[in-house]
RNA sequence: GACCGCGUAGCUCAGUCGGUAGAGCACUUGACUUUUAAUCAGGUGGCCGUGGGUUCGAGUCCCACCGCGGUCACCA
């Protein structure tokens, strides 16, 4: 055997493990040239010396499992080995090599060889079979430890579940069916210092999987899958507004003024400014202000929102909408656009079919979408006809009796929102536009020409959320002054969330803003719907949640005294 | 914010009527060497969320607090 040809040099890091030319097929014809050419390469990538660190101490309350990988990552160290500084390139990867090598038949080995990294996620037969997990995948990493040099072999066992590695070997299929890399060397890339979750079950208690999310996201293959597949919805997105002529554009998420949305909004403060500034609620205006500016008649933003209000199980702190605006379009034309940018994140979830199945529900998305009022939408419900019920006090006595209470100065638009909430939102399973919202909930709205009582705006709802709004911009800069003051009296009444005079909003308008239509979606609740995921968490890498004690054994190792012995 | 539920080993979970703290995975020692959540035999590992109370005795009963979840409220 050749084994000790491959020794890595002493003070050569990270070439830990030699294996001898594999005892099978042909694999031992390539062995030679292939193999001594690559490695040159891995030698001069990990040719480098690497400083002993100073000794860990470890603390007595650490876990045993903590504690073996704390002496495995110094015996690295004794060999001269920064299991931290590794250098590895790979050309392939687990998921790729299973699409690659899909018909290689059971029991064949193929003369390739493959150079791949990945986290070691199982371990069996004492290190003769490992499972290394990819991002796109998993393959099976093989040691033939009868033919490995002791020396090698003892290296071996430092090597820990969880562990990054890379591996380079020759490809082959097991008798029972597992595509293999026959490791001819395998090298630490990162050392894991914290024992894994349990492999077969993983994080399963909802607060623990929040505070080690990076290793619920490790472990948890639908979560993983989820998280991937949200990003090629948001991607599917993009592209569908660019491909109607939407210009991507960024606008601040510090705003002097919140507006854009009835919302409470975090405040923090500039210190050489010496100003409150406050996360924006909505991107609304700085994208109308650019329609204005004629940066571009088409522009949309995917980006970031926050609102400091409650969470749920879909509602976040911070969450992801996209919000669209078109010169010389109006609300009709954004049912359109909602529509078919639905159609195109769905396509990007599933393909052709339209029908997605959510819980126990299949929700059926082919366009057109039912359009009905708010107004005709809260009659059918409930047999109030707030058409005739203009007067707040009327309306309010009208909407207790039906068991809607609302506060004293609510005003007619306040109410019918209301009596729609509590009585036909949870109904809206099918996509359903509810059109014509009453203007006092719609300060940023046109009025619908025929009923000044409402605006030209509408609401998507899927599986009683709200999905998508949109309107036909107002775009007259008296009526939004009005609009603002009126929001102004509202928040004098205790209305926390009406919104703030924007002057300089309304200055742009002043400048004068095309007719336009604006379109808002929620990336989150979409995504939710198309990933049949139950809470909002499941498809945000990292959602909010109160902050706990941490543990770490590096933290507990610093603060201790006693050396790892 | 209100109510209900949960919190036990690194992870997943049992824990009976209040009476010595349990299992699987992980880790460790050994066996085994073409496994698939490998298997087999032994072993290590606990502030039972935190603090108080009742009791001869509390993981278990009571109270408070902390954290999480659910329902409701709030929420474009």
């Amino acid at each position: 055997m050749k084994d000790l040809d491959f020794l890595p040099l002493p003070g050569f890091g990270a070439v830990l493990l030699r294996f001898p030319s594999p005892p099978w097929g042909r694999g031992i014809k390539g062995e030679g040239e292939s193999f001594g050419k690559v490695s040159d390469n891995i030698l001069s990538e990990t040719a480098f010396m690497t400083e002993s660190a100073p000794l860990p101490a470890a603390s007595s309350d650490l876990a045993e499992a903590e504690i073996v990988r704390l002496k495995h990552y110094q015996a690295w160290r004794d060999r001269g080995v920064d299991p931290y500084d590794g250098v590895f390139r790979a050309d392939s990867t687990p998921g790729g090599l299973q699409t690659k090598y899909q018909d290689l038949p059971n029991g064949e080995i193929s003369p390739d060889h493959a150079r791949v990294s990945g986290r070691i996620a199982t371990i069996r037969n004492s290190g003769m079979f490992i499972d290394l997990h990819g991002p796109d995948g998993k393959i099976q990493i093989f040691h033939d430890v009868k033919h490995l040099a002791p020396e090698r072999a003892e290296v071996l066992g430092l090597f820990d579940i969880g562990d990054i590695v890379g591996v380079e070997g020759a490809l082959r299929r097991t008798p029972r069916g597992e595509l293999t890399i026959n490791a001819e060397r395998m090298v630490i890339l990162s050392k894991c210092l914290q024992p894994p979750p349990e492999k077969f079950h993983g994080l399963a208690d909802p607060e623990v999987r929040l505070r080690k999310r990076v290793m619920d996201i490790s472990t948890n293959a639908d979560l993983r899958a989820g998280l991937q597949m949200r990003c090629r919805i948001v991607s599917a997105i993009r592209r569908a507004f660019e491909d109607r002529g939407y210009l991507d554009v960024e606008t601040p998420m510090l705003h002097t003024i919140p507006g854009g949305a009835n919302a409470k909004p975090f405040v923090t403060h500039h210190n050489a400014l010496d100003i409150p500034l406050y996360l924006r609620i909505a991107p609304e205006l700085h994208l109308k202000k650019l329609i204005v500016a004629g940066l571009a008649d088409r522009v949309f933003e995917i980006g970031r929102c926050f609102r400091n209000e409650g969470i749920s199980f879909k509602h976040n702190p911070e969450f992801t909408s996209v919000e669209a605006y078109m010169a010389l379009g109006n609300c009709a034309d954004m049912m359109a656009l909602a529509e078919e940018i639905t159609v195109a994140a769905i396509r990007a979830a599933q393909g052709e079919s339209l029908i997605v199945r959510y819980g126990d529900r299949d929700i059926d998305f082919t366009p057109p979408w039912p359009r009905k009022t708010m107004i005709g939408l809260v009659k059918e419900a409930t047999g109030l006809d707030f058409m005739t019920l203009t007067d707040p006090v009327e309306a309010r006595l009208a909407a207790s009796k039906i068991g809607v209470d609302t506060p004293p100065h609510a005003l007619w638009g306040q109410i019918v929102e209301s009596v729609f909430g509590a009585k036909v939102e949870k109904t809206l399973i099918h996509p359903t536009h509810v059109m014509e919202h009453p203007r006092d909930i719609s300060p940023l709205a046109k009025v619908k020409a025929d009923n000044p009582l409402v605006a030209d705006r509408f609401e998507a709802f899927v599986n009683g959320w709200e999905l998508c709004n949109g309107f036909s911009e107002l775009n007259d800069p008296f009526d939004q002054y009005g609009r603002f003051k009126a929001q102004m009296a509202a928040r004098a009444t205790g209305d926390d969330e009406a919104q703030y005079m924007d002057e300089s909003f309304v200055e742009a308008l002043e400048y004068g803003l095309p007719p336009a239509g604006g379109l808002g979606i929620g990336i989150d609740r979409l995504v939710m719907l198309l990933t049949n995921s139950q809470t909002i968490r499941e498809v945000l890498s990292f959602p909010a949640f109160r902050p706990g004690e941490g543990a770490s054994v590096v933290r507990r190792v610093d603060e201790s005294k006693t050396p790892l012995s």
